[in-house]
DNA sequence: GCGACAG
DNA sequence: ATCTTGTCGC
């Protein structure tokens, strides 16, 4: 039985749904492990942020995870770590989690150090049942997690002001479930969900400090061209 | 029933 | 996510 407060990732793994009810019944039970109570790390923190991204190889039946660690505040690569899997569940909208986050906890063991802050492609908080890749991911690791988006899932926004820094509220419905941030003058915003402790002023400042040269953060960038070279070393 | 739908 | 060349622009 889970305490408490704490889930083990192992048991989790071991667990890992067969089909959709059933990863929709494990969101549901690890849903309130999240916690939004702590404010997290502030940019620019003593300390590492890790990137993960995953790339497909369908016809393979071959995912590849990659985490690298930048150095928080200077944004240099310090750590970067791979890994090779088997594609465990198929994208449906809403359950991404559970066709990343096996190969992505192999690639994050694999790391030196224990990472300050994870940054996830995808959303956390903003999720159809409040639960998504960034959440489960915290949850299972016990790290915080942020989740930064490309584009805005199901939900809606109105456009920021044009300046980098600039939000808007990503609502389903009335209630906030992220930002929409500018992370460059005249380009696109992403999409900032809270992932696991750490509050949504803080994810959108560290998605800002980290996406300091171009629409998405050095991690995601980093982490999405590492992943891509180990499926085709793969 | 129809359309929308992170990666 | 992935299939994919050249091309317009700073």
């Amino acid at each position: 039985m889970d305490t408490p407060g704490t889930i083990s990732c192992d048991d989790e793994l071991r667990n890992w749904p067969a089909g959709e009810d059933q990863a929709r019944a494990v969101q549901d039970r690890l849903r309130p492990h999240v916690r939004l109570d702590e404010p997290g790390p502030e940019p620019g923190f003593e300390g590492t942020v890790v990137g993960v991204d995953v790339a497909y190889d369908d016809a393979r039946d071959v995912v590849a995870a990659a985490a690298v660690a930048l150095d928080a505040r200077t944004r240099a690569v310090v750590d970067e770590a791979t890994a090779v899997g088997q594609i465990s569940f198929p994208y449906v909208p809403g359950l991404l989690a559970f066709r990343e986050i096996p190969t992505v906890l192999d690639a994050l063991a694999r790391l030196t150090r224990t990472p300050d802050l994870v940054v996830c492609d995808g959303y956390g908080l903003a999720h159809p049942r409040r639960f998504g890749l960034a959440s489960h991911l915290g949850v299972l690791t016990g790290l915080p997690t942020i989740g930064v988006a490309k584009n805005p899932f199901t939900f809606h926004y109105a456009l920021p002001g044009p300046d980098r820094g600039a939000t808007s509220p990503l609502l389903d419905g009335t209630e906030e479930v992220g930002r929409a941030l500018r992370t460059q003058r005249g380009v696109k915003p992403v999409f900032v969900s809270v992932g696991h402790r750490i509050d949504l002023d803080r994810a959108c400042a560290q998605t800002l400090h980290l996406a300091a040269h171009y629409r998405l953060p050095e991690t995601t960038r980093a982490a999405d061209a590492l992943c891509r070279r180990a499926l085709a070393d793969a």
